[in-house]
DNA sequence: TTGACAGGTAAGCGAATACTTACGCATATT
DNA sequence: AATATGCGTAAGTATTCGCTTACCTGTCAA
């Protein structure tokens, strides 16, 4: 689903019919999805468009970069040191 | 439960302590964490001492990374790049 | 203004989940 | 040998999850 909202605004019976699930079952996991801030909601005269935000995703990596010393420690901290000079301030 | 055995290794009666679950349940806990490859086991005699192993956290950092572009595209790609060589193969 | 369409919400239900207690086995202590 | 300790597992249960159907509101078209 979260793929399906990447690159685009989708209505809820737009993304519906890319599930086997009704569209209530849709909603509710939009709502679940909005609420942990990892989309947008746009309304569109009856239509409701929601998009994918990857932004709050930011938490889960900062939280896994705690325990990235095995994977490349030195990597890390130039990631951590341009990060505070990059496009995201 | 996982902050808790990142810098030391830990009985299951030592982490159960932590919580307000009972013991057996901790031990549930361990043997998912155990077989998601998240965890070593170590025994010490009659003592079973569990550690973190983050590596396998891997994977959910590649799927976030696939939407990363928001925060640093470039770097996201240098790491990539340099984790073919780097030290996990 | 009436009917069609988009979509949120409530109620209910089966399945999965997360726990508990009870128990058995291995190791340590006396 | 007898007892205590550390732990895993089995069985049972309350709770949570994920869905469905039914229904309601708000918007668009005729």
């Amino acid at each position: 689903m979260l793929d399906l909202l990447t690159d685009s605004k989708r209505s809820v019976s737009d993304i519906a019919a890319h599930f086997e699930m009704s569209r209530p079952a849709v909603s509710q996991h939009l709502r679940v999805l909005l609420d942990a801030g990892l989309l947008t909601e746009q309304r569109h005269g009856r239509e409701r468009r929601y998009q994918f935000v990857p932004e709050r995703l930011g938490l889960v990596r900062d939280w896994i970069a705690q325990y990235e010393r095995f994977w490349d420690n030195h990597l890390q901290r130039l990631q951590e040191h341009l990060s505070k000079g990059g496009p995201n301030g």
